[in-house]
DNA sequence: CATGGTTTTGGATATCCGTACTAAACCTGT
DNA sequence: ACAGGTTTAGTACGGATATCCAAAACCATG
């Protein structure tokens, strides 16, 4: 049937679990851990969740509904592909501290899944999917239409590698020095300064 | 009395758990594949490790020792810093399928661990120490004394980014892009251009 | 209120985990 | 070949794990 309150637990399951997920990693997390974090009990977990990946499976298009959302507003809410870039640089400042103790949250979910679980990594890349498409979107906007997908695979790398060291180090200025450089590399494209193509 | 078998046995095991640690994770792996892959039977292992925790200790331990020899042999095999970074971005190609397949050994170790191990992570940060250093010596040497620092950790970031979307993506011809436009990146250096820095 | 599907409960289960222990086998120096 | 520590080997154990189940509670509809 389906309620309002149903969907209300389901939903307090998966952020809590999603949570659990990105600050313990997916296989340092049990099942125990959900229940206590969640305050539903086990048995409810099951009557929605066959398995414990599939809770992860519910946590990724969480995840997913969540960026698109996200990238839509910036969509909406700026003009011009440079300012949406500055935007998604920004995003690295967001979740600054939460970065620099838990690490990228895509990231580290990936680097996890990736060695063993490639059923759930496949289904993790799309987190990365999303933002690749969207940046694409916005270089190509910018007049780089050939180079566009792999100008957002460069931006994304520097993000990924800025993460992790940041975490590495438990340094957040690193990460502060290195996203303003980020920004600058943006905005010398944004001239159609291509020097340091 | 540590003879010389002792040795070889108790270093088939560091090196087998690493293999694993690194290719499923280490909370993924257990101690029964532990045993499994070295052939040697349980009581044994914990004759020569503890705990769990102190064989990934010892694993780390190898892997250092490994880094420090391997630099060392950079620094005598190459006169040019140069040259030194040069075979530096080339390691991104040494283990270019592993790479893909499970990602950077330190990257996703450190990210594994930095969740919620946070002594086994401080132990597996001198992974990147090692290289930061390092590369902070061949920086300096080509006349960046100041920032030399900044651009080996710069140097390291871009090397994780890449990993990184390189094993998200399964690939091989990102790395092989990213991995030459690094290069091309520690030419301009050399050449004293650092109109990118 | 009665009916029948949906949701909630918390305990049961079988398996797997890391670790402990004990006894046997192996050396090495005498 | 004897005595000593060293190494090997297999098994045992308690706790944690993911999953399952059966009964209770809920709740919308007739």
């Amino acid at each position: 049937m389906a309620t309002r309150k149903s969907e209300r637990t389901r939903q307090r399951i998966v952020e809590s679990a999603n949570r659990l997920f990105y600050h313990q990693g997916y296989h340092n997390t049990s099942f125990t851990d959900v229940v206590r974090a969640t305050g539903v009990p086990r048995g409810n977990i099951y009557y929605y969740f066959k398995t414990k990946d599939d809770i992860l499976h519910a946590a990724i298009d969480y995840r997913l509904e969540r960026i698109r959302s996200m990238l839509e507003g910036w969509t909406d809410s700026y003009r011009t592909p440079v300012e949406r870039l500055h935007r998604f640089v920004a995003l690295l400042d967001d979740t600054g501290e939460a970065l620099t103790q838990y690490g990228c949250p895509m990231g580290s979910l990936n680097a996890e899944l990736g060695k063993a679980d490639l059923a759930l990594q496949e289904h993790a890349a799309q987190l990365f999917k999303l933002f690749e498409e969207w940046l694409t979107d916005q270089f190509a906007e910018l007049g780089y239409a050939g180079r566009a997908h792999e100008l957002a695979l460069r931006v994304m790398a520097v993000g990924q590698g800025i993460s992790m060291m940041t975490h590495v180090h438990h340094d957040p200025a690193l990460l502060q020095r290195e996203r303003q450089r980020l920004k600058r590399w943006v905005d010398q494209l944004a001239e159609g300064d291509d020097s340091c193509l």
